[in-house]
DNA sequence: GACAAGGGAGAACGTCCGTTCTCCCTTGTT
DNA sequence: AACAAGGGAGAACGGACGTTCTCCCTTGTC
C-alpha cells in the first residue's frame, strides 16, 4: 500500500514535471494567453483530465510555472556564480551567465517581466510571483555584493543592470547587452574601490 | 469641396485621436489581449463600424498605438530634458523624468517591453515597433552623452539603467528605482570624468 | 417631400478557449 | 469470468472575441 502509493505519487510527480516542462516552454516562448490548455496537453502527452486533476485551472498552472521557473532560474545563476572565487569575480560572473542565457535560441526576455506585463494588471498571483522574483534576485545580488565587501547600494545598481540587459537583449535581439552590463558593472566596482580608498 | 474634405478629414482625425487615446489607456493599462474591440468602442465613443473604417483590424490598431506612443513618449522625455542646460545635467534629467513617470498611478512599465513579451513572438509588427523604440531611445541617449562630451559607450550603460529602472519599478511597484538609476548614472559620469582626467 | 448616402447601435457569425462530460477501454480483484 | 475503478480521447458546453451584417435613423440634396 505504502509502496504503491509511493509509486503513484512518483508517477504523478513525473507527469506533473512533464506538464510543467511543456507549460514552461510554451508559456515562456509564446506568452501566457497565446497558449491554450489543449496545446499543453499535446506537448506534455497528458490527458486533459489528468491535467485538470493536477492543476485545477489554467491560473494554477501559470502560477506553478512561474514559481518553479523562479526557483530553477535562480538556482542556475547561483550554481554558475558559486563556481567562481568569492568577491568581485562572482559579481561579474552574473553577467557571464546572462550572456550564455541570451545566446540561447529560446531566450525571450524575463519570464516574470513578460508575465507581469501580460497579466499583472489582472492577476494578483502573477503580480506577486513577479515581485517575489525580483525581490529574491535583489537579495541574491546583495549577498554577492556584501561578500565582496561593497555597500548594499551597489546591489540595487546591479539589479537595474541585470533587468535592463535582459529587456534590452530580448527586444533588440542583441546578446551584446550582457557585455555592456558587465562592463558597466566593472566600472561600478572600480568606482566603489576608488571611493573606499579615496574616502577611507 | 476642399474645405468640407478638410473638415471631414479633421473630424476623422479627432475621432482617430479619441480611438487611439482609448486604445492606449486600455492596452497599456491591462495588456493587448485583455482588451477587446468592444471595450475600445465603448471608451472612445466611436461605433464599431467607424473603428474598423479607421483601423482595418485589431493588429492595425495595436501597431498604431505603439507607434504613436513611441513618438509621444520620446517627445515628452526630450522636452523635459531640453529644459536643462546641455551637458551632464541633461543626462541626469532623464532619471528625474522617469521618477515622475513612475509616480503616476497608471504607470505599468514599458509599453514596448510589455507588448513584446505578450505578442512579440507572434507579431512581427509588434516586435519591430518594440525594437525601433529601444533603438530610438538608445540614439537619443547617445546624443545626450556626446553632447556632454562623453564616450558613446556610456549611452549603452544608460540605456540599461533606464530599461532596468522601468521594469523594476513596474514589477516591484517601487518608484525608488528611478533614484537608484540616477545615483548609478551619477557614479558613471564621475567615473568617466576621472578616466578622462586620469588617462588624459 | 422623396430619396440616396452614410453613420450608429447592436445582432449575428465563426472561431477559439477553458472547463466538464461521455463513452470506452484497460487493469486489477474476487 | 464478472465487475468496479480509473484513465484516455475527444466531444460538448458556455462564453468571449474579432469581424461583418442588418436595420433604422439622420442629413443633405433635388
Amino acid at each position: 500500500m505504502i509502496l504503491s502509493q509511493g509509486e503513484v505519487g512518483m508517477e504523478a510527480a513525473t507527469q506533473e514535471t512533464r506538464i510543467l516542462d511543456a507549460a514552461e516552454e510554451l508559456f515562456y516562448g509564446r506568452g501566457l494567453q497565446a497558449v491554450g490548455m489543449a496545446e499543453i496537453r499535446d506537448a506534455s502527452g497528458a490527458s486533459l483530465k489528468r491535467l485538470y486533476q493536477l492543476f485545477p485551472s489554467k491560473d494554477h498552472l501559470v502560477e506553478a510555472y512561474l514559481r518553479r521557473r523562479d526557483v530553477r532560474w535562480r538556482a542556475s545563476l547561483a550554481a554558475y556564480v558559486e563556481a567562481r572565487r568569492p568577491g568581485e569575480e562572482r559579481i561579474l560572473a552574473v553577467f557571464d551567465w546572462l550572456r550564455e542565457w541570451f545566446a540561447e535560441p529560446a531566450f525571450r526576455g524575463c519570464a516574470f517581466v513578460n508575465s507581469f506585463g501580460e497579466l499583472g494588471a489582472t492577476s494578483d498571483a502573477v503580480a506577486r510571483a513577479a515581485r517575489d522574483h525580483v525581490d529574491a534576485l535583489r537579495d541574491h545580488l546583495a549577498g554577492l555584493v556584501t561578500e565582496a565587501g561593497h555597500s548594499a547600494r551597489l546591489a540595487r545598481s546591479l539589479l537595474l543592470l541585470v533587468e535592463g540587459a535582459i529587456s534590452t537583449a530580448a527586444v533588440s535581439g542583441d546578446a551584446g547587452a550582457a557585455d555592456d552590463a558587465r562592463e558597466t558593472a566593472r566600472g561600478l566596482l572600480e568606482l566603489e574601490s576608488a571611493r573606499i580608498s579615496g574616502a577611507g
